[in-house]
DNA sequence: CCGGATCCGATTCGATACTG
DNA sequence: CAGTATCGAATCGGATCCGG
């Protein structure tokens, strides 16, 4: 089912497009937020803390079309959009998931490490 | 041992400016090509093929900052430098193999989608 | 010749203002 | 409410140059 040749490590390859897009903060942040279910493009917003409307909007349909989720409209007044993982994008979270939870659980030692770098009186 | 108040969606997290760094493409393939062992700066360029340069130094210098890989220098001619990955490093190898894995497992239904998307007649 | 610093164009980012 | 448009600012990235 999966071509050996493939490799992210090979500029040309067409997977390393797809890692591209995926190894991103926002795309991270975006699945991990639609983990608990479908979200509207207002909730997104918020839950996902500091992102630009622009910027949303873009990475959405970027993942809209990698197939990584939908994008469901409804004709309501005022509009509704709601956002929502695909089965490969559920594939996707827990990847996505388990690197949020790294920076989560590995931060402190990640502060005390910059500590240590930048008191380095080696900056030669 | 983890704040459970430390949230990556949360704007001001620092645990989001690790993630920021993580959930990055060039990250992603240094790491995932030092699993195998110490390299020196021209494998790593050879290796992580397209990367230049500029981009290979900064991105080693954010990791080694973080605590994520080590820079050894030896006093040779020609100069030779290695980077190595840190036990921290390490326990971040398995979340981004997973990641670059998942991009070449699906990379099919990713581009099976793509073409799906851009031949949607309802670009209104 | 290797590691990496510099320069500078290209891309991305994000705040604001506006539309259906 | 859910976007789109526009436009500086910031970041990224590639070609080129430099020190040992």
């Amino acid at each position: 089912m999966t071509n050996p040749a493939w490799d992210v490590l090979v500029a040309t390859c067409p997977s390393r497009t797809s890692l591209a897009k995926i190894a991103n903060k926002w795309t991270a942040m975006i699945v991990i937020a639609l983990n608990d279910g479908p979200l509207r493009f207002g909730a997104l917003r918020e839950t996902v803390d500091g992102i630009s409307g622009k910027v949303l909007t873009e990475t959405l349909r970027d993942l809209e079309r990698d197939g990584i989720l939908t994008r469901t409209m409804y004709n309501e007044m005022p509009p509704r959009v709601e956002y929502e993982l695909t089965a490969l994008g559920q594939t996707l979270q827990g990847p996505l998931a388990a690197l949020g939870r790294w920076a989560e659980e590995h931060i402190e030692l990640v502060l005390r490490a910059r500590e240590d770098y930048d008191q380095r009186p080696d900056r030669s």
